[in-house]
DNA sequence: CATGAATGAGTGTTCATTCAT
DNA sequence: CATGAATGAACACTCATTCAT
């Protein structure tokens, strides 16, 4: 019930805090959003679902944000966009190899999208991409394209300074990305419905694909590795 | 059970000659409506576009199927045929090295399922999975565990006959599988809205895969790989 | 209440006629906008009312026309568009003597129009014109422009056998059709709201126009007209 | 009555300075909702665009009309002030003949009204009537009255003086005021909108109007006149 | 006195579902 | 069996009005 605000009367300092109307502010209708969003889709979310999870009616919705398409996006932006200006700059600054760079990406994507609620969102943007073409656009502006210029410049890194083989970055890019993608939408679907033996533990998915970007299957490999053991957390 | 209604009719004369005829409208209702859930989810089809594009009425298709969600279920379900026992003989025959049959998983996958209209039934589940739990437990026992179990055995038998390193079989699948469905699910998605920098020809996608399951980036490892050159097609 | 049709079965021929479902023709969706439209302006009807005096239900509206605007082009259709046709045959099979004619034209619009329900339309119209760009256009092609050409036929007609003076037709058109928009307007606004000591008797205001179209105020004019005397009915 | 509230506060100082502050905010405000309610009409008029356009806020607006319909009536109530007093001198003292008289009529009504704001609200008062009763009663004794007595004063001069043909003066008066009120209308919707065939130049139109007003369509009358050619401005 | 954030009833349109024929 | 006309609940968005500050 967040209308337990309502009617609080701070009698102590002589002044009347909070009345009959919600304060609303747009962090909650945006946190609101997330959760509806990740939960059911973009269009099966219902805004006045959204406004009522954050305290506050209908019209003050559309007062913050002038329709559920500008909501999405401005959810799209606190949660994912907004991250890769501080991501960029991490890299700029980073001092180790380019593998140590390249684990590092996977455990703080991991840390700031995939393991909060807005890993819910790439799944929901391959659900609906198709019914909604300017989302689509958005986020490919917003989101992919970020994404795969953060990665990009990582992998050219690594093939300049020798520790990688040469390759076809745009195949490069999205080895790298699918299985994040992959990890984020399996938990939002199948991964979270049944208990099943498929069980994902996020971590040492990523350990292991981590591994296997560097190393491989083949045994002619550097042996000691997270698929053998989980000596990774 | 939708379908289960469908069929038990032609008991008397012996000739299944009238459930024939009946059994050929659902036939062209669920591929009309794998078509269309595949393309737009299910929430965004309508009933009437199925009916129309089968070549019957609104009304006949609820004479079929007594639901929308029922028409869901009856689509997932006929396309889920066990294609399994005929992979499980083909492993069983293989000749060649574990490095050689995991390429032909990867592009035999791709060949019955990838290329063909049953690479959007993964998407639907990953996108309705939360909304269908039954239909989803349904999934994992009929695809997912048999999938799985496959490529566990593929995987022992590189790690036994020395070809792969000693592995986390559970995560082994996964790196296997996830590059897989992620490709079913791009091309039903992203990947077909934006004529975007990262249309992926699936061929390559699946040989920088395959190079990468291999070898890994790292540069000590073989040199010569798809993900330099566009040499496989 | 054009429900009570509901469940009249017809006993005596055995056929039941009619049941809980209303039959919806279009005809009575038409006569039911037209009366709304008039009364109440084209935004201020609600589609839920014209349905609802219609006998159905607001769905079926939609089934019928794909949207307000094309409602109400239906009911401008209908009422007044449809028209003209029939008009210019009239006009081609004339006889009598130009003068005749233009009486003929305001009398016979009295009677098709001005007199009937539809002259609400014009005043609606001048209501909403700036709100509603499309309808506007619509009404110019479907009303407007073959209105004018009527008048500007006939008045070429008198010009050339000499019955009127040469005159610029755009102003001479305006003056044949202000005096019967005036009047339409004036019943439906001003003149139906109060018993005014302006209540205009149409057939008399209509004489009175047509008098002063082809005679005016001057004394050396021809001296018997209706601006004297209620001689015509 | 809103307006009544306002102006009666500031007796103790005798000063008006505070009550002059206060009655310059409902002036602006009056001003902006006549150009929108002109523009738009009474319901797609918005009163925060009103607000804005006076420069003060939503509550203000609140603060001075209790209501929209309140600031509608005390629009219209706002802008008939009584032209009729100096029109009816204008009258007293007019020494040419009554031809001359009709077509000062004509003119200084375009002058004062036509072309200035105030021409919009007849077609307010044509477009709203039927909504506010008690404010079109206002309106038939505020204007119409006093303007129908003045025109038909005027033509009662005439017929006396043997100018003008005797006539029925309640339809001479209105054959007067029809154009003139025609123009006002069709200026403020359909001639507005659409970059018609049928835009009309005000003064030729009222040219037009008074020169058949004066001797009709007739071959037989005096040959030139506006509408033959546009010698007039 | 002035503000503007908050409200919530109201509207056009869609679509799964029903049912008389 | 098959049809398709009819239904009505649902939903995004608007805007006059209120009221705490």
């Amino acid at each position: 019930m967040p209308t337990s605000t309502i009617a609080h009367t701070a009698a102590s300092d002589g002044q009347v805090r909070r009345s009959r109307r919600k304060e609303a502010r747009p962090g909650e209708l945006l946190d609101a959003a997330l959760d509806l969003f990740v939960e059911k889709g973009f269009a099966a979310t219902r805004v006045e679902e959204v406004a009522q999870r954050a305290g506050v009616s209908k019209g003050t919705l559309f007062l913050y944000f002038p329709s559920k398409e500008d909501l999405f996006k401005a959810v799209v932006r606190e949660n994912i966009s907004g991250r890769f200006a501080e991501w960029n700059e991490e890299f700029d600054r980073f001092k180790g190899s380019t593998q140590e760079m390249l684990r590092y990406c996977l455990f703080s994507w991991w840390e700031r999208i995939g393991s909060t609620k807005a890993s819910g969102i790439p799944k929901l943007m391959m659900s609906e991409a198709q019914n909604f073409p300017e989302l689509t656009e958005f986020y490919q502006h917003e989101v992919i394209q970020p994404g795969t210029s953060l990665i990009e410049r990582l992998l050219r890194r690594g093939v300049t300074s020798g520790e990688f083989r040469p390759m076809d970055l745009k195949y490069g890019v999205v080895l790298v990305m699918a299985p994040m993608l992959f990890l984020a939408m399996w938990r939002h679907s199948l991964g979270s419905c049944c208990a099943s033996h498929l069980e994902l533990d996020p971590k040492q998915y990523l350990n292991a694909q981590l591994d296997m970007l560097l190393h491989g299957f083949s045994a002619q490999n550097s042996p000691i590795t997270a698929l053998q053991e989980n000596q990774f957390q």
